[in-house]
DNA sequence: CTACAAATTTAGACTCACCTAAAAAAATGT
DNA sequence: ACATTTTTTTAGGTGAGTCTAAATTTGTAG
């Protein structure tokens, strides 16, 4: 059984690696982890040895298959329990993170299976981060911004960047969440402004605004 | 910050002293956290420079009230998340209890509050244990067995003893379940079986399951 | 190509929570 | 009352995960 320092290194990993595209360095992962290069090389040795990566003296690290599919398993839950904590019991989607970081911990394959099941298997987070399955399949999807899109092309809100509470009330109310389909009706060139549909309603949208929301195709 | 094994140590004390009553030894504390003696003694020594106890060489520890307020909290989260397990996702109440023991060291007052919240502050777990409300206090109700009740009282199902799954089946297609009311109609003395009213439906109810029931009035 | 800077590793030490074995105190039986 | 048993404490040690400081390797600029 793996302790929750290892799984935290190997979540890490995976992220900085682009999910295990290149190799990690140390004083990435000690940044990224709060700790000091010392504490890294040794937990990176150790991992090496349990073969969850591959450790090259002072070339850095490559997560292995076997580190991969603990990574994700964490990562599912993390975002499973973010879901959870939105939909379900009203946090605001910037109020999470810090609660996950310790849920996605919890050992329990039937736990997070019933979380999953009991929130209709969502496919994104409330960040719009894809769900890696109980398999640790991701399907990704291509985001963009609102204000990438061309007039009359039709998407799907995935998620929305800031964290701005102003930003989210005013979403709340035209009711652009996520999983809701959004058409853009026209584009206004001289100050990037734009007029969309949600629902047959017709919303004008600033570029800051369009800037924030993300979409796909 | 209390550690996870503080957290765990103080919450075994309180059960072990009766909410405080008494005194508990270092040889019960270390059965009931299938550590040894000698860690046992380590710990408390901690607990006790840190105020949480009071320890007295050779003769035990007593919980502080600043000792009982972290326990209570403890508690408070793990029959929160029991009921939550078993009435939101569908756990049977016996295979809670090892994920509770987790969660319940999940550390963010925000998601207990809106969990108590969701669940519509329930007072009692699926145990028919007490929840202990935020501040610490505790309804205590008198619990009894089914079999206890005089011909004729009425009382409210809190908690079945057992968890032979046949029972439970048995148990919910009858409807018994924590909640509901029930009136005891008529008892045999000869094999002790009873004959009860729940929800205006009749049942007769064997010596046995009847010692399984808790009821309280 | 060499000297310096930056990144990484090694060495040694710390805290936490646990352990075993031995010593000490308390409880018990006759 | 005293010897034996039981309980508890002390002493010393372990592994996990961290740290600082020093040593080493790699990268870079002239």
């Amino acid at each position: 059984m793996l302790s929750l320092a290892e799984e935290n290194y190997l979540k890490s990993i995976y992220h900085l690696s682009d999910a295990g595209e290149k190799a990690v360095l140390t004083n990435e992962l000690a940044e990224a982890l709060n700790t000091k290069a010392a504490s890294v090389t040794d937990m990176v040795k150790k991992l090496s040895t349990k073969e969850f990566i591959s450790y090259e003296k002072y070339y850095g690290v490559k997560i292995t298959n076997k580190g991969k599919s603990v990574a994700l398993a964490v990562i599912r839950k993390h975002r499973l329990w973010e879901t959870f904590l939105v939909q379900t019991l009203g946090f605001k989607w910037d109020e999470v993170h810090e609660v996950a970081e310790q849920l996605e911990h919890i050992k329990s394959t039937l736990l997070i299976e019933k979380i999953d099941e009991f929130l209709g298997y969502p496919q994104v987070d409330p960040h719009g981060d894809p769900i890696p399955n109980a398999q640790g399949k991701i399907k990704k999807l291509e985001k963009t911004a609102l204000k990438n899109l061309a007039t009359g092309s039709e998407s799907t809100i995935v998620a929305v960047k800031d964290s701005d509470s102003n930003l989210l009330k005013y979403l709340e109310k035209i009711g652009a969440k996520p999983g809701k389909k959004l058409t853009v009706i026209s584009k206004e060139e001289y100050d990037g402004s734009l007029q969309v549909a949600i629902e047959s309603q017709h919303y004008f949208i600033s570029k800051e605004v369009s800037e924030n929301i993300l979409v796909t195709l």
